[in-house]
DNA sequence: GTGGTCTAGACCACC
DNA sequence: GTGGTCTAGACCACG
């Protein structure tokens, strides 16, 4: 069985350090995982206030990022039973408009390794064994 | 003949709708642009005013950038020369350690990648195009 | 002239009282009036200390409204000098378009007036005497 | 003939996305159709269940409603038979005091024609026709 | 139990 | 000076 608070770990990975307000990655990945599928319509979001004690933050944090995510409609709230995914219009299945949405991130490591006078072999050889390694935390999870 | 105010646009690529301050962005950017060789030791940096002019950005903000990297010894200030590239005792020479400085932005592509349930294929080969982009830029720009 | 202050109290009418939360009450009376074209593109709207020092409310709860307008493109923020009313593309120059925003308010009194039995002729004219008294206000404070 | 389900559609007219509470806007539709006439002394209300199932709300909504209702007098428990409504000894049987009651919806009408801007001829005659719509569904509802 | 609103106060980033 | 973020804690509305 896994309980909520594995629910809220498992969702959100938050980088306390980083520039990115932390509601700010609370939304991005929530639509990502919206658009990747893993999470379905109609799933049900851990509580504010489940997610607050798991990740360590502070309710209204949390809150910050479900409204923001309910605003653009994202997320749907049920009164008195929490956030629940909703059921988006547009569908992203292409693989290639998914594609899309990675490729800001992709570009700033394209500027960042220019930068750093990189080979592009090095720079695929080394995202390669990330991506794999992904793949294998996944497989082993299941 | 190359202004320097097309030094300035050519140094920094600065986004100023992205969450990451302006400043850090610049300091980022010419830390790894001396690390990656493109900035040598001697080379003068173009002044406050004409990277401020060139970007549309205030001065204060490229002054504050100037001043990290001068505290940090990335640059000298040279009286009445403006700011240079200084001579850095430790050398990077290996492109394995530059490499590890873009690891988190790698990392970064990959849980992304994993949220949007992308293939690795395509993330490799669309990274790809991008970085052959940016040697062709380069070669043509020469 | 006219202060800040003023400009605040100006544009916002808050009714504590009332179950619609200040935040946004804000935003719905910043959207009328940027439809309206009491506020035009470009316009500063007041900080956010000075409308909450104005109105005695907390400088977050302005701060959220703000927000909000500027997640919908109502405003933008310019860094450090505060928020300018956006150029929005939508233009509501018809009045009929501008009248549809207002069908909810009015089909709100029609049921409350069904519910009381008032008569049509009494409900009218009592609604007129307060339009007028507002082109009154309005042309008397010119 | 009319079920007690027609009967609980037919007073409550409820909007579950409005800000409103669902429980105040319930008291505020009895409260005014008492005074209005609708609802005389001695008439049934429909039972919490029905009223739930008939609008799909939660039962704990509506008991909550009825009693407050119960609170200010305006329904009665009778043991077995529900609730029934009261013998108010107030009277409002002038319209006049009955129209202020709905001063305030009507003054929030002022204020957000004021700001959208609307001539006072287009506001009225629009609430016009929305009032003569309402006698229209009653007569032919009789 | 759920989320929402507001307050008070601290600290940061940017101009 | 500007707005933004986060925390801590209280209270409300709804189920």
């Amino acid at each position: 069985m896994i309980s909520n608070r594995d629910l809220a770990v498992d969702i959100f990975q938050i980088s306390t350090g980083s520039t990115e307000p932390i509601y700010r990655q609370m939304v991005e990945q929530v639509r990502r995982q919206i658009l990747g599928g893993q999470l379905l319509a109609g799933d049900a979001m851990p509580s504010v206030r489940e997610v607050a004690t798991a990740l360590g933050i502070n309710p209204m944090t949390v809150s910050k990022a479900y409204s923001l995510l309910e605003a653009d409609d994202w997320l749907v709230r049920r009164r008195g039973m929490g956030m629940v995914v909703a059921e988006k219009t547009l569908s992203l299945d292409e693989a290639s408009s998914r594609l899309a949405l990675l490729r800001p991130s992709l570009e700033r490591v394209g500027t960042e390794a220019k930068q750093l006078q990189l080979p592009a072999e090095a720079v695929l050889s080394c995202l390669s064994e990330i991506l794999n390694q992904n793949d294998h935390d996944t497989n082993t999870q299941k």
